[in-house]
DNA sequence: CACGAGTACGTACCGTCGGTATGTCGTACG
DNA sequence: CGTACGACATACCGACGGTACGTACTCGTG
């Protein structure tokens, strides 16, 4: 029955040798970015040698890929369940859109993902890339809010650029700011005012209004 | 006292040598990036050597900022007298994101101050550079928007930087699909769509009509 | 015009770093 | 029990950024 071949206690080794060359990978990637880290630091801090490093990637731009996915993937499984998540697609959507923003003030996130990713493995590429996570995200999002009518009839791939752009900026800003708290609170009322500037209803686009506060079910730990 | 000293053959030259070295590393920068670009490259399709080099510039950063500046400059002038040219605000502000979206094709101007200058500068350094170009050109436009009641009031700062954003992720869109007019034109409608968005009129903010056509004659309709 | 000083380079060299080639050790397997 | 293979370690190479130093040319000065 159990015929699943016992994973090996080796294989578990080599997969924790992997792992662990990945998060130093991510750790001095974020801290001196992709250029000023060398390969001896990252196996260094690791407790590797390169041999091992050269056994599991290809060489550096393979490691920063790897630890591109790894930041990626960890960002997902934040904000996938809160767009997916069943309710009135507006809602959600605006919800995901203020994780987002929040999510975005990892330094990993806004400096291997936004900032070097596009120039280390290529724009190309890296749209391609993004394709599968932040960016699918946002898109099939909006691809909904479109279809169900809820949102402009524009172009969706046009359309997720420029806010997925948008949003990268935003990030970037908060990350920047001497008070992120501060910066953080108005990127999330400015985005969402563009998007509402984008909503097809015959009422509240132009209201005073800036946002309706949208019930999340987040713990009361506001402040502000 | 006005005895202008005429100024010498040799600075001539060195000025020259200077120019020289700049537009080779423009050239290569924008063709192979800056980590794939070496400094004997640049040198020797400047017909000179790494001293002449070093003597202009402190280093490889350095040298990249001067191809920046270039880059920037030459940018910055196709823009300007767009955008200052006199006439109602909303429109000049649409002609310059039009003409924005246009220039934004030339690869340079992509590669260099879009996807590698916050990466090889530090987002920091850019950011402030950013400040005396395109940013601060799009920053003032938006601010006199803004002051003259046609903008929606929000942090001018905060939405510049997103729309700035937007352009930018705009223009890699543009310059990496594989039919750049059409992308172009997309671009354009839909970001002329986002600021319409956010603009403050009584009646049309939430209106069926999807997008007003380019040249609208509006004078009054003001607000708040 | 002689001459010292400063500028504008050229050239040889060094350290670092990404990448490779080769060796070694343990484990599964026949 | 040997042997083949995976999982590393170690030694080394070449490229490239940066530096030290040499040199030619110019310019101001007496």
């Amino acid at each position: 029955m159990n015929v699943v071949t016992v994973r090996s206690r080796r294989l578990d080794y080599s997969e924790s040798t992997r792992q662990a060359l990945v998060d130093s990978a991510v750790e001095l990637f974020t801290k001196r970015g992709y250029a000023g880290t060398s390969l001896d630091e990252v196996v260094k801090r690791a407790r590797l040698t390169k041999g091992a490093l050269y056994h599991h990637f290809s060489g550096k731009q393979a490691l920063f890929e790897a630890a591109f996915d790894s930041v990626e993937t960890k960002f997902i499984e934040k904000l996938g369940e809160i767009v997916s998540a069943p309710g009135d697609p507006w809602e959600t959507a605006i919800a995901g859109l203020r994780a987002y923003v929040r999510v975005c003030l990892e330094p990993a996130y806004q400096r291997i993902v936004i900032h070097e990713a596009p120039v280390v493995m290529g724009w190309e590429r890296w749209r391609e890339a993004e394709e599968h996570f932040s960016y699918g995200l946002l898109r099939s999002t909006i691809e909904v809010l479109v279809t169900s009518g809820e949102l402009e009839q524009l172009p969706v791939e046009t359309m997720s650029r420029l806010l997925f752009g948008a949003l990268s900026a935003g990030a970037s800003t908060i990350a920047g700011a001497s008070d992120p708290r501060k910066a953080s609170a108005e990127v999330e009322r400015t985005i969402v005012r563009v998007v509402e500037g984008l909503r097809i209803t015959p009422t509240s686009a132009g209201s005073d209004v800036p946002v309706a506060p949208a019930e999340e079910k987040r713990s009361r730990s506001r402040r502000r």
